[in-house]
DNA sequence: CATGATTGCTGACTTTAGTCAGCCATTTCG
DNA sequence: CGAAATGGCTGACTAAAGTCAGCAATCATG
């Protein structure tokens, strides 16, 4: 199994992933295209190409202002935040975005046009089971500061989620958790990452004489189904189980209906009312053993 | 399609490419950790070196030098041809070689390791089935003087086989066959190349008032099974088809058993012998429409 | 043995990529 | 309000990657 994985890496990997440069530093630097690409017609935060390509600050800076030196995009105040800046397209732009576009729509043709009918549909489910599987595997779960700019980023995306699913809206300051109630040994905040991206979290309250509880939990949908939420959920409750809690308990929205089939699914039973929480229209526990 | 192959070559390439690529070059610059695992245990020659990694031969030079400098590799002269040199690690090469070895095998594991035993089994057949058919489609095939060197590595490369499969060895220039009829319109020469290393040859002589004839059908061990041979031998009969042949011939060995499989199964029929060339035992024909 | 082709090496570049410290504007928090 | 944090920009770098012309050694061929 080894072998084939490091098969797949070398050659899957270099040679496609040379030819798909190849392909977009045609006419300007790669990491250039790169970032034109990544910006697209509907525009983009800086703070966001910044994570998204992980790349320094000062370098994106350069590569901004080089693009914008060749009149392709333009780089306007944020829209909330002025601090955050945004960046869009211009004319000249979004003409260099579709070629880059048509150029990888050709790249991909070329891979499909040798085949026969039989084997480009093989390779396209074999691709697809590969994208999936390996985006399950690259996912890493890890403790980190509630404070810290992942976590930080984690909760903006919970909040904003939360906020357009909810009829009644939703604020974070209202949920009364504590930040120093998420550090060990009071709680515990865990973060999931692809590379440098952020893609859930999940957090446990250990307040004492009281049964441990489990907050935050959210995963970006760019994940979804893979199998993220549970792992987070698992990781908190064996945590929990480790500080001595028999039990953890949590509440829920009714409009998040994933989230509570995943909960019953991992074992969780409905309990009555246990808080006060104004968002929430049922409540869960599950004993650990 | 198009868009499952995107996607696949977005997210798949880019971040297991910077994955590997992290992992690779941790104690020296990417380029020469790649140059320093593709010389291996076993050595090899630079020219090969030169063509597989798809460098500039002053670059080549360069980096070999520098990997020299660092007391991982000698280069020696070559065995048979005195201009072709050939590198062969140290043993404090060998060492870091195995590191090298070592951390791709670290990096395969963690991504088998996340997940369950049965997603290792779809993922790891997913992967060998992408790489195959992706292996399939990136063999383009062209024309090529004869004299070129992709046509000559090609040819030597045959050769070489051969002599080793013949029981009393093999010499091409015992073939009967002249470089200049195999330019068009006397004939053809293909080759078969992935990126930039060639994985296959095959030849048509078109006579004047005789059937056009088949040569020099070889594909790399590398790509065999892949349908390379096929393809090859196709284009070949529509050349001929499209000069006027109304039929084709060949010869072989009585030891390329696969070679004469694919004969048969590609409509061709045993006839007698046409030719003296000494090392045939089988002469076969097909009709064109 | 003279000639031309092939192979590799070196010097002298240019371009890309990437890093770091310091600065300013804006926002958040006490 | 003032202090701290955040986000982005610029200058001044270093390192890596890649290119090109010219040279020397070797080989194939007449």
């Amino acid at each position: 199994m080894v072998e084939t994985v490091r098969r797949f890496n070398r050659t899957v990997t270099q040679r496609v992933g040379a030819l798909d440069d190849s392909y977009l530093a045609r006419d300007r630097p790669l990491a250039q295209s790169r970032l034109l690409w990544e910006i697209g017609p509907a525009g983009a935060e800086v703070a966001a190409l910044r994570t998204r390509l992980d790349l320094d600050a000062g370098y994106l800076s350069r590569l901004l202002r080089t693009l914008e030196g060749a009149g392709l995009v333009v780089v306007g105040p944020g829209e909330s935040d002025g601090r955050v800046r945004t960046v869009r397209l211009t004319d000249a732009g979004r003409v260099e975005w579709h070629l880059l576009d048509g150029r990888s729509d050709e790249l991909a043709w070329s891979v499909l046009a040798p085949l026969t009918d039989g084997q480009r549909a093989r390779l396209t489910s074999a691709m697809a089971e590969v994208e999936r599987l390996l985006m399950a595997s690259l996912v890493t779960i890890g403790p980190c500061h509630p404070g810290e700019p992942r976590a930080r980023a984690c909760l903006r995306a919970y909040a904003r989620e939360l906020a357009k699913r909810f009829d009644v809206g939703f604020d974070l300051s209202r949920g009364g958790v504590d930040e120093q109630e998420l550090v060990p040994p009071a709680g515990l905040f865990l973060v999931a990452t692809v590379s440098t991206e952020a893609v859930g979290c999940g957090a446990l309250r250990l307040p004492p004489g009281e049964p441990a509880e489990i907050k935050r939990l959210w995963v970006s949908a760019s994940v979804r189904g893979l199998g993220v939420g549970r792992r987070l959920l698992g990781e908190l409750e064996r945590h929990a189980a480790a500080a001595g809690a028999t039990s953890v308990r949590l509440d829920t929205n009714r409009t998040l209906t994933e989230a509570m089939r995943l909960y019953r699914a991992e074992g969780y039973h409905e309990i009555p009312r246990y808080n006060d929480n104004p968002y929430a229209h049922h409540w869960f526990a599950k004993p650990l053993c």
